[in-house]
RNA sequence: GGUGCCAUCGCCAAGUGGUAAGGCCGCAGCCUGCAAAGCUGCUAUCCCCAGUUCAAAUCUGGGUGGCACCUCCA
């Protein structure tokens, strides 16, 4: 298995520091709005990390904070005359349910911020304990950067004399214009929580260094984990800032390999409010299977900015239609899954740091492989049996092909559709048996009118919505 | 201004030194009552210039164009 590390910018060969297991930590999405489309595409492709990796014979486990605490969701709970727990239990509900949509299994450990907080306590006095925070006198908690003599060296940054000039004017409380905050006292009443040092609300930056520490850290190891994750704008100021905590705090670095996941674009656009709200996953769900999502989220490389278009949404659906149609050509028979050459050459593929184009186009020539065999006579009982151990071990690892065939293919029609489809099938099944093509015509002109297309074959006549 | 990334067929997109994967679209054919689906065949020398090398899309330098981050952000 190799790795992109982020921070030393090289595929690296992944090694974790316990033999068979790994410990990887993502951070999540702060729940104060609907996940977007690059929420989507960040869990997507820790999702498919963790497959990869378990398929490699590794114990995985893998945490996904909730971020539970923040100004944004204070906001939003004013707004609506809602309690802060209503809009976080609201949002984080949907979070699930949506990714749940999308395949994505479930974390191990999802901690919350707000389940977190002596965690925090604890390492914000630690820091402040080895003279690497300060506090000010209207009550707030720094993280001194310049005590930190590595600060800037996870993002490669530079410290720039430029940067001081232009932001004078925030916090005048604070040594060094970078320094940021452990911990914000809040003194309005709102929403605050007690703690050592005072009443208040902990930094972003803090959380994410505590829940590690508070669910993976042994006494011996070298790194607190070993893959931190997250979307590429984390890079800084967020996991600098995370890994300053946990080195200072502590005695190891924070992680030993680091992925960034790359940006969604919308038609070329930056996501942002003012596009509309095209850019919500529950949206995008409404007109699309949530496989479709997938597989198109997907199967651009996970490092790559990805520009979503709903052209390039329909041209990479064909694509995944492609192995449900294989797999319909299959259906019925009893699964019996061994591992193929197929199979090696597909986690080979995807442990060379998910190149997930390439496994694409193993999977597409696997498909024409087989459709071409099975076009020609012959029972094929071996060919079957094989093609259907390739396509379970695609849905495992890489979750494509989860659903029944004909299921996936009649996506967003109604009952009443579907009832009506299979009554003029009939009726044009009796119209060619009478070699009456122009009557058989007329009602598949009827039935296409469904948004359906038809296809003849030697088992029966099947749709497709289209 | 600082730092970094990218530029491959009409579109999406692999490939990081050995002579261009795959999908969509298109064209031709097979199959089909006709279709649809499936199959077969066809379609690029890799932004520009210079250099290194027996050999470069892949390395170096320069240029052009696009993008990201710079303390809210997956």
């Amino acid at each position: 298995m190799h790795i992109f590390d982020s921070v030393q910018k090289t595929k690296r060969k992944f090694t974790p520091m316990v033999e068979g297991k790994v410990s990887l930590y993502v951070c999540g999405p702060t729940v104060y709005d609907d996940a977007h489309l690059g929420h989507a595409k960040s869990a997507l492709v820790f999702d498919l990390l963790v497959r990869v990796l378990e398929a490699n014979g590794y114990s995985v486990i893998y945490a996904r904070n909730i971020t539970d605490i923040d100004d944004k969701i204070i906001k939003k709970a004013q707004e609506q005359n809602r309690t802060i727990k209503e809009i976080t239990d609201f949002y984080t509900t949907a979070y699930h349910r949506e990714m749940a949509f999308l395949g994505i299994k479930k974390p191990d450990i999802e901690p919350k911020a707000t389940e977190s907080l002596n965690a925090m306590f604890e390492l914000i006095q630690k820091l402040i304990d080895n003279k690497h925070a300060y506090k000010t006198e209207d009550g707030d908690v720094y993280f001194d950067t310049a005590s930190d003599s590595k600060y800037l060296t996870l993002s490669n940054r530079v410290q720039d004399e430029g940067d001081k000039f232009q932001r004078v004017e925030s916090s005048s409380m604070k040594k060094n214009s970078a320094d940021f905050a452990l911990w914000k006292s809040v003194n309005d009443g709102g929403v605050s929580f007690n703690s050592p040092f005072g009443s208040g609300r902990p930094g972003w930056h803090i959380e994410c260094s505590a829940m590690i520490e508070k669910h993976f850290v042994t006494v011996s190891s070298p790194y607190a984990i070993d893959i931190h994750g997250g979307g590429a704008d984390l890079l800084f100021p967020h996991h600098e800032n995370e890994a300053a905590q946990t080195r200072c705090a502590t005695s190891h670095p924070l992680a030993n390999y680091w992925m960034h996941n790359g940006f969604v674009n919308i038609d070329g656009e930056k996501m942002s409010k003012s596009l509309g709200n095209s850019f919500f996953l529950k949206d995008a769900l409404k007109a699309y299977d949530g496989e479709v999502l997938r597989f198109y989220l997907l199967s651009t490389h996970y490092r790559s900015n990805f520009n979503f278009n709903e052209d390039d949404l329909l041209s990479s659906k064909k694509r995944l239609d492609r192995i449900y149609r294989l797999k319909k050509r299959l259906f019925g028979l009893a699964n019996a899954y061994e591992r193929t050459a197929f199979c090696e050459k597909l986690l080979d593929t995807l442990s060379d740091d998910l190149n997930i184009s390439s496994a694409l186009a193993l999977i597409d020539e696997m498909i024409s492989s087989a459709n071409e065999t099975l076009d020609t006579a012959g029972k094929h009982k071996e060919l079957k049996k094989e093609t259907l151990s390739n396509l379970t071990y695609i849905e495992k690892i890489l979750g494509f092909g989860a659903k029944n065939p004909f299921e996936y293919f009649q996506f967003g029609l109604n009952e009443d559709a579907k009832a009506k489809i299979a009554e003029l099938i009939i009726k044009r099944d009796e119209a060619k048996k009478a070699k009456d093509f122009a009557l058989s015509d007329t009602i598949r002109d009827e039935i296409l009118s469904f948004g359906v297309s038809l296809m003849d074959t030697p088992n029966g006549t099947f749709w497709e919505r289209t």
